[in-house]
DNA sequence: GCGATTTCCTACTATCTGGTAGAAATTCAA
DNA sequence: TTGAATTTCTACCAGATAGTAGGAAATCGC
């Protein structure tokens, strides 16, 4: 159905197309997760959903799109929270050790957070640029707030890039090697390692 | 020339053959860091070294066999690590933060730490095995030193598993972003780390 | 200097995978 | 109930890449 014919279906034919897409998107995610985006083909994809690969067609343009939509799908997750973050939060620090919980709960308890993690060289030059621009976005508040916590005296005066960059890595690594079923329950994950990264950036 | 006959080449030729094979390993490493196992040819690989990809053959058997022999360099590594740090450091906080400087220098300064940031899935069953082993051994060092600091009071409580993860993550995410050109020394970068990881586990 | 050995080449094969065309099956909506 | 629309299918193509065969070029070692 072309975007065309989409204005013109039924409310109804709206929402199951766009059920179907987010159930490619989430099999994507957990397929790309497992093994990495080149060694994901869309047979793969296509089986975890019990259809034939040509049938993914019908809802994205090309493999370069499934993983697109992906991306996009993360960078909102990142905009949400960087939002709800200005308000719920008082200080550079509280706002950190926040972000820090949240982007852990991403990256466990949905796979929405997932393509933080991958490398983004497979995507076409456009579609990289805004995609590495958003993740720009994201980690700017967070050398922000580690810059402003140590002008405030609640953070030691590090380097915020390579601060931050330790705290990425920490995060996204769990793609690595977080599996759901293995005991380790998403929240407290998010408690340890705001723990351990705040904690090392706190002035005692 | 096969194992048998490398047997009965002259030192010479032994040594200019091993010179080359350590070549292709550093040229694989480059490419692999820069764009991922499957997305790496060994027409990219051979490109590097000025060669056709047909001459790879000559040192190694097949694809498995250049990956697997970069991921058993990185595992040498951590075994001299490893090694050097239970005479070098006299507490338990201390080799840690030895072995996460080593950590960040062979991620910056050589390339042949990288693999420790490669997805394994890649390799074939048995080497796959055997590289989560020598993995497990270096984690099972990384996580007795933070419960071992915690007896000796030295470092806090934590959970072991989650702590060592969170390390992990900081130090092999630095494949993903680190450029030698960029300004940041690799030593400087083990300094900053070791500083907020170990400082995230001090008893204050 | 030259036969043996090593190293690298060109040309090719086999397989895999992204993507497409056209048709079949299913669902929709009146 | 049925024609239209949507969804999924089978069968296929084109290009990419790992890997191989056989030969050319370079190096070795006596």
């Amino acid at each position: 159905m072309s975007s065309e014919a989409a204005q013109t279906a039924s409310p109804h034919v709206r929402r199951k197309r766009a059920r179907r897409r987010r159930e490619i998107l989430h099999a994507a995610l957990a397929t790309v997760r497992d093994r990495g985006y080149h060694a994901t083909t869309l047979d793969d994809i296509a089986e975890r959903l019990g259809i034939r690969k040509a049938s993914l067609y019908h809802y994205f343009a090309d493999k370069d799109a499934i993983l697109y939509a992906c991306h996009k799908e993360s960078l909102a997750e990142l905009d949400r929270m960087i939002e709800f973050s200005e308000t719920c939060c008082p200080t550079p620090r509280d706002r950190l050790a926040y972000l820090i919980r949240e982007h852990v709960r991403v990256m466990t308890e949905e796979l929405e957070g997932s393509p933080l993690a991958f490398e983004v060289s497979a995507l076409s030059p456009d579609r990289r640029a805004e995609i590495v621009a958003g993740r720009d976005r994201y980690e700017a508040v967070l050398r922000d707030l580690v810059a402003l916590g140590a002008e405030r005296g609640e953070l030691r005066p590090v380097d915020p890039k390579l601060a931050v960059f330790g705290i990425l890595g920490a995060i996204n690594w769990i793609a690595r090697w977080y599996d759901p079923e293995g005991g380790t329950d998403g929240a407290a994950l998010g408690d340890a390692f705001a723990d351990l990264l705040i904690k090392g950036l706190e002035s005692t």
